[in-house]
RNA sequence: GGGAGCAUAGCUCAGCUGGUUCAGAGCAUCUGCCUUACAAGCAGAGGGUCAUAGGUUCGAACCCUAUUGCUCCCACCA
């Protein structure tokens, strides 16, 4: 039988067969019912994007819990979807377009748009298809995309529900500008690099005195063309002559006040600081606080603008070249210095961030983050690991107003319209808008009127992923039923982008948190600690390793060493190592498999095995569910994969084993397959298709309702202290036996008769098993102690191997030599402490009870092992 | 600059309320085994001044202080 049941797992023969059986029979779909819910939304994944190894550790956990969790009872719900990622999505559209000949600007957006359908339509949800290779348990009937038709709606309905509480308001602020995607970033998508700058040390002339000079000192020389004040400390001896005075820009020759300002740092540069309100944040607020006049002398595409009034339309680094040479051409450029500095790079496109003055839309976010700040502080909703709650508060405190208009097509777009004199209504159809906007002006022609040409933020939209893909902004039975969802797994990165937010989404609209736990997992890193990126080449493709490793092996090898908030240091030998899990346990399924069963008496070693195994499962599943709990799923898979591998193979199959050739009986067989049932089970969220399949192999299984994904998780019925401690014993014994085999190269088929000297009365609870184990023919009791014998203490009774053959007694009086070497360092140790006074007096009872008891074993151990040397002579 | 965290075996990490365990696991390493489920395996072994220096305590990997090194987040100087 066994014969025909291959020695190696194949994982390839079984994961696509259970995937669609589990599809076929619906598993994995939930609707509200008479059970407790259990939700999951996934962090859901760019349209386009593919499978890497963040989104297998991501997404391997969630399928983890909501295995479990649908074992558990509950109604487990695991929302798949993904995002429309504008930034990204358009960008690569653009990239397509252009490959092809055509410029997104010779596009009508109708157009455009019609082409980002198309590739989405090709190329969205490809990821999904990926994460059914990895075993997800997702419910594929409610997959939601961000730019569905209701979620559209959802995000619109935000939007003027916000703006008519007044929480969204446009206003010119200095954004990030990136000049190559022609739109404004978040402060998020902004990276700030070190890069070697050039620091410029230019002349201003003072007005009217053509021999008196200030030097300010700038890494932007280009925006000279947009000064509108020099400003120095009020406290600077050097400059208080300056006060009041007036400067002439270089080449262009505009006159600025000369302020003066706490702001300015004395030591930098000069401690002269030129101010260009339009191109940098922190100048914007010094033009706010003097009222200077604002000058933006560049294009949105990065461009000298007409207001530079020379080099009009030059690129911004050409213009930063040309305009050094010409203030030197001037004599007003007294040095270049090389500088280190930061400077910000647009996270999509790689270039430079212009800060620029911007009509931006905003959410004040001040009022509406407070209960998100509150809740998660006071752990209604709870981070795991709790570290990150410190800088969630950090942030949360010092919450800026979020700009949420992008410069793009491919998006929600906002809702605003604008009549030709610049007023604006915002409404969710050009019709409501225009009746709004023709109660001030009657005479506006609805032609007139025109919507804006920005979609919102990505985020904008994703906040609203756990109510909107409920369409909970629009009926209640489902989001009533789900919501609040229960964990939330991702990536610290995005804990403000999207965590943040979602939080605050779920208070302002439903009152409530959006999710009772996030884990937050690491960064998926390489051996060397690099961030696996595609960019880098460093990542492995997910589906390769699958195929490879078998998605069991995966899964596990992405969970062995993630503790939550821990980056993974990824190295494919951890899949190995699923692998080899995955075809341990197949092998244990073979010998079990393989036995001829027959009614026969069951040995008491048997029941004794079997009485053990259970109480371990017991104990190791209390701690199992603890872990869970505690979302330690590293450790959960780790004190699983023990109790498979260590004390299910190691111990209690080769306990339980016959003998070759002979029988196994019928009872301990029943038993063995109960016991392999209940580990099946705890495999399954880690390992779901291999337990699938040995699930249906070890009993016949009636209906395809008898899947494992739907088998109620084991209950902790007793654990029994006491055997387990028995056997932890015996196991010693065990592990000594077999030293004294190899250590004196006694071959194993070689029956050994064991001779013991107990101290206590013995339990001979596991007797039959040591014989079993050790190939013993005998175990005696007795008071004498066997003359020239191997010998060993476990728990203070004495153990004996009488000598068989020829042996080599020097050697074995060296070894107790040492060991009673040792054990009288160990009792001085112990009798320091004892014979101090302060430890005596101040120490528990209980404390001190055990050093009594290392002291009398000590004491007997010393005292056995000098008989033992004198026997030996 | 502001905030947070980390440092335990070659690697990745446990170590909970200071004391039952003279510091644990997995992997890796080494030794011996193709022993009838499994060499993707079995049986063993070695390996740690718990970053450093002080302090508190009868007792410290754990608490306190300082030092050193690393990581992350936020802000960002012309």
């Amino acid at each position: 039988m066994s014969k025909e049941i291959p020695s190696r797992y194949d994982p390839s023969a079984t994961e696509d067969k259970w995937y669609a059986f589990w599809l076929e029979n619906k598993f994995f779909k939930s609707v509200p019912d008479g059970r407790k819910p259990f939700t999951i939304v996934i962090p859901p994944p760019n349209v386009t994007g593919v499978l890497h190894m963040g989104h297998m550790l991501n997404n391997t956990i969630q399928d983890v819990l909501v295995r479990r969790a649908r074992m558990l009872g509950f109604n487990a719900c695991w929302v798949p979807g993904t995002d429309h990622a504008s930034i990204a999505t358009e960008a690569k559209v653009v990239r397509k377009l252009r490959e092809e000949g055509i410029k997104k600007s010779d596009l009508s957006r109708e157009d455009f748009l019609e082409h980002a359908w198309d590739w989405t339509r090709k190329h969205g949800g490809i990821i999904l298809e990926q994460l059914k290779k990895l075993g997800a348990s997702c419910d594929w009937d409610r997959t939601r995309f961000t730019m569905d038709e209701k979620y559209y709606d959802s995000v619109i309905d935000v939007f003027i529900d916000l703006h008519k509480k007044g929480k969204i308001y446009r206003g010119e602020r200095m954004i990030n500008w990136d000049p190559a995607a022609r739109t404004a970033l978040s402060d998020e998508e902004v990276l700030y690099k070190e890069v070697n700058s050039k620091l410029y040390f230019v002349r201003y002339e003072i007005a009217g005195n053509k021999n008196e000079f200030v030097t300010i000192a700038t890494t932007r020389p280009e925006t000279i063309l947009g000064d509108t004040a020099i400003c120095i400390h009020p406290k600077d001896e050097r400059y208080k002559h300056l006060h009041g005075q007036r400067a002439i820009v270089p080449i262009i020759n505009r006159e600025i006040p000369i302020i003066t300002d706490e702001y300015v740092e004395m030591e930098f540069g000069t401690g002269c600081l030129k101010v260009t309100p339009a191109h940098d944040p922190n100048d914007f607020v010094l033009g706010e606080k003097h009222k200077l006049e604002i000058v933006n002398m560049m294009n949105d595409d990065g461009t000298v603008s007409a207001a530079g009034q020379v080099y009009v339309g030059l690129d911004r680094f050409k213009a930063r070249k040309k305009i050094a040479e010409d203030i030197e051409k001037l004599g007003q450029l007294v040095r270049v210095e090389e500088l280190q500095n930061k400077v910000g790079f647009s996270e999509r496109t790689d270039v430079q961030i212009e800060p620029r003055l911007s009509l931006q839309w905003f959410v004040d976010m001040k009022e509406l983050s407070k209960p998100a700040l509150e809740n998660v502080m006071n752990d209604n909703i709870r981070f795991f690991p709790p570290k990150f709650k410190n800088s969630y508060r950090n942030w949360m405190e010092n919450i800026r107003d979020w700009c949420i208009s992008r410069q793009l097509w491919w998006g929600h777009r906002i809702p605003a319209w604008y009549a030709p004199d610049g007023s604006f209504a915002v409404a969710k159809t050009k019709e409501e808008a225009y009746s709004q906007l023709a109660a001030h002006d009657p005479k506006l022609n609805a032609n007139n009127i025109s919507q804006d040409t920005d979609v919102l933020d990505t985020w904008f939209s994703s906040w609203l992923w756990p109510i909107s893909v409920f369409d909970g902004f629009y009926k209640k039975d489902e989001v009533d039923y789900y919501y609040p969802t229960n964990d939330l797994v991702t990536a610290p990165e995005i804990m403000f982008f999207w965590v943040a937010r979602m939080i605050i989404a779920g208070y302002e609209y439903r009152g409530e948190l959006p999710f009772r736990n996030v884990y937050y997992t690491g960064i998926v890193r390489d051996k060397q600690g690099k961030k696996m990126s595609k960019s880098l080449g460093n990542s492995p493709d997910p589906l390769e390793l699958i195929a490879k490793h078998g998605a069991d092996g995966v899964r596990v090898g992405m969970l062995l060493s993630s503790p939550a908030g821990n980056d993974l240091l990824f190295d494919e030998s951890l899949c190995e190592q699923g692998r080899n899990f995955a075809n341990k346990i197949w092998n244990a399924f073979r010998l079990v498999n393989g036995w001829n069963v027959e009614d026969i008496p069951q040995p008491e070693s048997s029941r004794i095995a079997i009485e053990w195994m259970n109480s371990k499962f017991d104990s190791d599943l209390v701690e199992l569910n603890d872990d869970y709990e505690k979302f330690r799923i590293n450790e959960a898979l780790m004190t699983t994969y023990k109790l498979v591998w260590d004390d299910f193979c190691a111990w209690y199959l080769e306990m339980i084993k016959p003998v070759f050739g002979q029988p196994m009986d019928k009872q301990t067989f029943e038993s063995t397959v109960e016991i392999f049932e209940k580990l099946l089970k705890v495999l399954h969220p880690f390992m779901p298709f291999i337990s699938e399949e040995i699930w249906h192999y070890i009993r016949e299984r009636q209906s395809a309702n008898e899947s494992i994904c739907i088998a109620p998780w084991p209950e902790v019925r007793n654990v029994n202290a006491v055997l387990l401690s028995d056997f932890n014993s015996f196991a010693e014994v065990v592990i000594a036996i077999r030293n004294v085999r190899k250590e004196n190269n006694i071959a194993n088929k070689e029956k050994l008769n064991l001779v013991v000297k107990a101290a206590t009365a013995l339990k001979k609870t596991f007797d039959a098993s040591l014989a079993h184990l050790c190939n013993l023919s005998a175990i005696e009791y007795t008071n004498e102690k066997p003359a020239n014998a191997f010998s060993f203490i476990v728990e203070s009774s004495e153990y004996f191997i009488p000598f068989t053959a020829n042996v080599d007694v020097e050697a074995e009086k060296k070894k107790i030599a040492e060991e009673l070497n040792y054990t009288r360092g160990f009792l001085k140790s112990v009798e320091v402490k004892l014979t101090n006074e302060r430890f005596v007096n101040n120490a528990p009872a209980l404390v001190l009870e055990s050093e009594r008891k290392k002291q009398n074993d000590a004491l007997s151990k010393i005292k056995v092992l000098e008989e033992k040397l004198s026997a030996l002579n």
